[in-house]
RNA sequence: UCCUCCUUAGCUCAGUUGGUCAGAGCACCUGACUGUUAAUCAGGGGGUCCUUGGUUCAAGUCCAAGAGGGGGAGCCA
């Protein structure tokens, strides 16, 4: 069927009445009468649904007794103008095949909405929607676009293992990775799991970050980026949080932070550019979703329309200020004055809160913002430390709505810096000797970040729950599909 | 992990101070009507009111525990 079938998207965009088609799809809804019968057919190739007109004269309508929603068909046919209002055109069956029925008592998609939380149940059919079918390709659109980004910029696309024998990389909880026999483990002398029986001789995890190993080919081939799976243990229930997702991680050489922020912000923008020439059907359809959601709440907690949201964000340069700026604009601030903070600002090296990002991205300034120099405290080990001997080169990038959209950092490439601060911080440099090494040998200054795919596609899709931008999410107690 | 809210038909939900409270729309079935657009109109079938225990003459409704889910927080991307 794959070389005469014809895709709606192609059909709608190019096809010429009189021409003779196949198509392949589900049916979302079936108008049937005396003279006529009506099939909206949908393949996923694009939002609209095409008309079928099933003529009882050309075909015996009783092929359609047994197709409701969610059957699957093909139709031989021809396109014709559309006398109907709603498209302009439609195809006219010749044939009708039921391929697949979908038996309506226990078929659970009806043409009609559906609450996201009963689509997560079901997220093996939720393809099937409007809304998991704009999602689904305006993600591809998303990670296409990342891959085409870095390639025009010449950057090589690095695979970071997914199994790492590293615990150092101090970015959270890990999933251990054994074949050991969970019942009856083989043990030490002092009693504990012995490792060293393991598949691979050694306590293993999945990754957490390919950072580190990104830094190495970018210490070598200058820009490299990875775009892979992410594991984190961490017991997070938020409508921001995965247990398994994806993270994109350029590493660049050469790189201080502020080209590294440079480049952060026109990834960002070419990726909203991007969404914008590439996904306008399904963002309108995204965005009239987000809409009817939120006509019971009031208008000032309303968001700005997707699209609206979308060019904002291009037409601004990103607000970028240190963190000590931002904690004295926040000390200064209505909020913390009138003690609306959960976690008022004190003094200088708090760490900045939700409520707190929140305030300088949505109400103080009003776009996109990027935070730098943060105590050395709150961040991790191979950031690359200032002189005033407090802060050091940090960058979040953080978005309305989603909070810190990207992470990063110059990194720390002078060899004794680097060491004493993992000194400092307990990290153990006996198993981090290969990245030790590559500061003792040909060390240049380098910088690098972190964007959470999923978060992109939160702001990109106006949605509220991670758990709906990632087709089968991974999050505690539920590993289902 | 903490705070908070929710769980009633396949789905979305209503159900007042505990007392005809087993309801609506959609879906499905029957019929009517129709180049229709989530078609329309009339009728019909469909329920472990999340589970367990308790209070009460009486529990969908009140209390307790548990399960599942939402929102917020922490951690972070």
């Amino acid at each position: 069927m794959r070389k005469e079938r014809i895709k709606i998207r192609e059909l709608l965009a190019g096809g010429v009445p009189g021409q003779q088609v196949v198509l392949g799809g589900w049916v979302r809804t079936k108008r049937i009468s005396k003279n006529v019968a009506f099939i909206a057919l949908n393949d996923g190739s694009t939002l609209q649904n095409l008309q079928v007109v099933v003529n009882p004269e050309l075909v015996d309508l009783s092929v359609l007794d047994e197709v409701y929603t969610g059957a699957s068909l093909r139709i031989d046919g021809r396109v014709v103008a559309s006398p109907g209002a709603g498209q302009a055109l439609e195809v006219e069956a010749l044939k009708v095949e039921l391929l697949g029925k979908a038996d309506p008592e226990h078929y659970p998609l009806q043409p009609k909405k559906h609450s996201l939380e009963f689509l997560r149940e079901i997220a093996h059919l939720r393809f099937r929607t409007n809304t998991f079918g704009a999602i689904t390709r305006v993600r591809h659109a998303m990670i296409f676009g990342i891959h085409k980004f870095f390639n025009d910029k010449g950057f090589l696309n690095i695979h970071s293992p997914i199994i790492t024998g590293s615990d150092a990389e101090g970015a959270g909880e890990m999933f251990r990775v054994s074949v050991l026999d969970a019942n009856n483990p083989p043990l030490t002398e002092e009693g504990k799991v012995d490792f060293s029986k393991d598949f691979f001789g050694k306590e293993t995890n999945l990754t957490v970050s390919g950072q580190l190993e990104a830094e190495l080919a970018a210490l070598a081939l200058g820009e490299v980026y990875t775009f892979g799976p992410t594991f984190r243990a961490e017991n997070s229930n938020t409508s921001r949080h995965l247990a398994e997702f994806w993270m994109i991680e350029p590493e660049m050489a050469f790189y201080d932070i502020h080209d590294n922020m440079d480049l952060a912000e026109e990834m960002l923008k070419y990726l909203v550019r991007y969404a914008l020439d590439h996904c306008m059907e399904d963002l309108l359809f995204l965005q009239s979703r987000q809409e009817d959601e939120e006509k019971q709440k009031k208008q000032e907690d309303r968001s700005m329309p997707l699209i609206e949201k979308l060019e904002f964000i291009l037409a601004h340069p990103f607000e970028r200020i240190t963190y000590t700026e931002a904690i004295e604009i926040l000390k200064e601030s209505k909020p913390n004055k009138n003690g609306k903070f959960q976690y008022p600002i004190e003094k200088w090296g708090a760490d900045l809160q939700s409520e707190h990002e929140r305030y300088l991205v949505e109400k103080h300034f009003k776009k996109p913002v990027i935070l730098t120099d943060y105590p050395k405290e709150i961040k991790a080990f191979y950031m690359k430390q200032n002189d005033d001997g407090v802060t050091v080169r940090a960058m979040d990038v953080l978005f309305p709505g989603i909070g810190e959209i990207i992470g990063g950092s110059q990194r720390e490439e002078r060899y004794d810096h680097l060491l004493a601060r993992m000194q400092q911080m307990g990290i153990p440099e006996k198993e981090m000797w290969w990245y030790l090494d590559t500061r003792r040998f040909g060390t240049v200054v380098h910088s690098g970040y972190g964007l959470g795919f999923e978060r992109l596609m939160l702001f990109i899709t106006g949605m509220g729950n991670i758990r709906d931008v990632i087709p089968f999410p991974r999050t505690p107690q539920n590993a289902e599909f």
